[in-house]
DNA sequence: CAGGGGATGTTAATGGCGTCAACATCGGGC
DNA sequence: GCCCGATGTTGACGCCATTAACATCCCCTG
């Protein structure tokens, strides 16, 4: 399938005519894509407007159609593109932490969560389309009772950083092992929470001073949490 | 304004005739809000369709807009509605707790956390729509860097209740001080970050016994970030 | 106790959106 | 070389939000 489009979109690029221009774009799909990424960053989920997006393309609308089962399909691909970004932006972020001591993992925790809620503020539409785009979660069911949903392939990388962070906290002994089940979540809970309460929530309009002051603080009370003694 | 609508909502209830069965109905804007309400419960944010709402109180589309600016204003209707409700659902969790010493302050604070995402569970649709409902959040700047957004007057019976468990967890000793001021904030973030992601990202459609204990868990990790020592 | 005026509802119309069906155009494989 | 399927286009339908112009009713004044 790209194949074939690379092929047209080669041979546009040959003959010096832009894609745009002629009858068969060459790449519709990547092109449709694009463009509602971008109606998404700039206005959210709810911007994802499929004719707007073939407007920017210079198509018709009902072109998109041979590339999408509809608009819901064009606002997953973009909710799927805003959770790798997410996912590459919190890996950037855990690597700049060296080391791989006590320390190192506690600042890599905190620097994976201080990635999340930064994304949230730097694309507020890209995040929000990345998640609450589609209406009432129509998320698989999980018929099988399996622990989460759907591929998730994008979110492994930076998943995996944050288990193995809170592992080494376990193993360098700052966490009490029969605690470590299920701490990822916590972890997520508590940067999701700030993201989305900053971007439609009561903590929207706060200062950046302030609303930083108050990650900080998050991070290191659910890093106080998972290093306390158990009761 | 009530005074009239009510006066007439009398008269159609002494005269024995249905409010939508006369030309003038009486009470259409709460009936409006109401109708609107239930499509929130039902569908979610995005269900609340102005037109909708009017056929379902039997009137025509263009009538609500002797009550509401439009859409937007019947869906902020609504999202207060929610927020009042949650603040209910949650005043009524921690009123659950009686007491006042340590132990009392922590389950309080358990209690408050467990309804916020209990309500969100039961009432998908509403609570989607308490927050979320509007894109890209035009909630007020914040301008004068005031704390918070609009008027908050529903939140203010919950987060007084959170409030002052959380000073009797300073008064007993149990949490240092220092670590006091935002804690509000962290605890909030906490819960509803597992009530967004359980509705609409990665926790959807998880076993309900294996989220309630997710929650436990990241509640016990909340409270043990609040009273450890301070490093 | 009239009837006039403002509040409340209705119909009609505009423009945008998602989507389907029917038609047009292109280009790679026989 | 040409033909058929992939790719785009036009046209149309139904739904939505919103505005303008018109209709109905009921309270308030005289």
């Amino acid at each position: 399938m790209e194949d074939k489009s690379a092929a047209n979109g080669d041979r546009a690029a040959r003959d010096g005519v832009r894609a745009k221009d002629r009858y068969h774009h060459g790449d519709l799909r990547n092109a449709l894509i694009e463009a509602a990424t971008g109606l998404a960053r700039e206005g959210g989920p709810g911007a994802v407007v499929l004719r707007a997006a073939a407007r920017r393309v210079g198509v018709s609308p009902t072109a998109a159609y041979r590339h999408f089962e509809g608009q819901a399909d064009l606002l997953d691909e973009v909710k799927q593109y805003g959770q790798r970004r997410l996912a590459e932006h919190m890996l950037v972020a855990g690597a700049e932490v060296a080391g791989d001591g006590p320390e190192a993992a506690v600042a890599r925790i905190r620097a994976l969560g201080r990635g999340y809620v930064r994304f949230a503020v730097e694309e507020p539409g890209l995040f929000s389309a990345a998640f609450g785009g589609t209406e009432m979660s129509p998320l698989v069911v999980g018929e099988a009772g399996g622990v989460v949903a759907e591929d998730q392939s994008w979110r492994a990388p930076a998943f995996d950083m944050l288990a193995e962070s809170l592992d080494a906290l376990v193993a360098c002994g700052l966490m009490p092992a029969e605690r470590r089940p299920g701490a990822e979540v916590s972890a997520w809970a508590m940067a999701h929470g700030l993201a989305t309460l900053v971007l439609e929530g009561p903590l929207a309009g706060l200062p950046a001073e302030m609303f930083e002051h108050l990650v900080e603080r998050a991070l290191s009370d659910i890093v106080a949490g998972f290093t306390a003694p158990a009761p």
